[in-house]
DNA sequence: TGACCTCCCATGTTTTCCCATGTAAACCCA
DNA sequence: TGGGTTTACATGGGAAAACATGGGAGGTCA
């Protein structure tokens, strides 16, 4: 399993490309040449990126030619993008996207264990840091989950 | 598996010609030549467009639907059309189908997993973001799909 | 013959590829 | 452990390729 961790601000040059922090390049797999990008499911300003067998694993399972509320999850392919790594671990970030998420020339990258985040770097600190108080405020469910007993106490 | 993925706006030209995006015809294959452009079954002003063997599959009578519903197979056999590509990548809009989805002058494709649309800009933008934000609201369970957690409980 | 449609070529713009550079981290060896 | 060297990484820019778009010539059908 692939696992994002830890926060990285990179600048975007002038032909909209930012490099993706090594880490997570390693970690998508030298085998995926891209990446999806897409507006965050979570109602944040934010643009949040899977592996591309993710968007795969979703597509599998919608029928062309089903009904409008069952296939409902093709929102999510209209509000992305593949994205695709340079021979310098790059991508040009959609102006779209990058309007969505607020983002002028820096990019701020959050990893969030399954999958990482692209954010304002103003927006994307700040809410590091507000959901990590809350982490610590939460700490007892918090530490009961990291030890596996979730089930115990309520929440 | 193809996947339509994104949104993109294009221009019509004086002879109804339109570019259809690249990464979309990529999706097509250059094997096929054409696609199958039909009104929406979804109750949208929009045109949905298929690969030319989803609609042969259907003409087959191999689809869940086959005869239970007589109304359906027939309505997307006389609602549609096979477009073909020039050597450019376009296709000719033909008018009445134009005309119901009130296209003039420019094509917003929408991406949508097993097939795309072809919308009139404004109109299909405000749809990509409405239907998104339902994805949002109903997210939960979109986000474990993506994750590739789909088995665990929701949190 | 005229309207229309395709195929073909032309063009400007955008995107991608490839090479260069500065800096910071990692490494090595005495 | 300190100093020098190498490597990895983020960043920048030029050249080439891809792409969207426009128009003309020839062919077709009524």
């Amino acid at each position: 399993m692939r696992v994002f961790i830890g926060t990285h601000v990179n600048r975007i040059d002038r032909k909209g490309r930012v490099s993706v922090p090594a880490q997570f390049r390693a970690e998508l797999g030298i085998e995926t040449a891209s990446a999806y990008a897409m507006q965050s499911l979570r109602g944040h300003r934010a643009l949040d990126v899977y592996l591309p067998e993710a968007v795969q694993r979703l597509a599998r399972g919608s029928d062309p030619f089903g009904d409008e509320d069952e296939d409902f999850p093709g929102a999510i392919f209209s509000a992305g993008r593949y994205v695709s790594f340079d021979a310098e671990g790059r991508i040009v970030l959609p102006d779209d996207l990058r309007a969505f998420a607020g983002i002028a020339d820096r990019v701020c990258f959050l990893g969030r264990g399954s999958f990482f985040q692209m954010w304002e770097p103003d927006a994307g600190l700040a809410y590091q840091q507000q959901s990590f108080r809350r982490a610590v405020e939460n700490g007892g469910a918090l530490r009961r989950r990291l030890a596996g007993r979730e089930g115990e106490a309520a929440a």
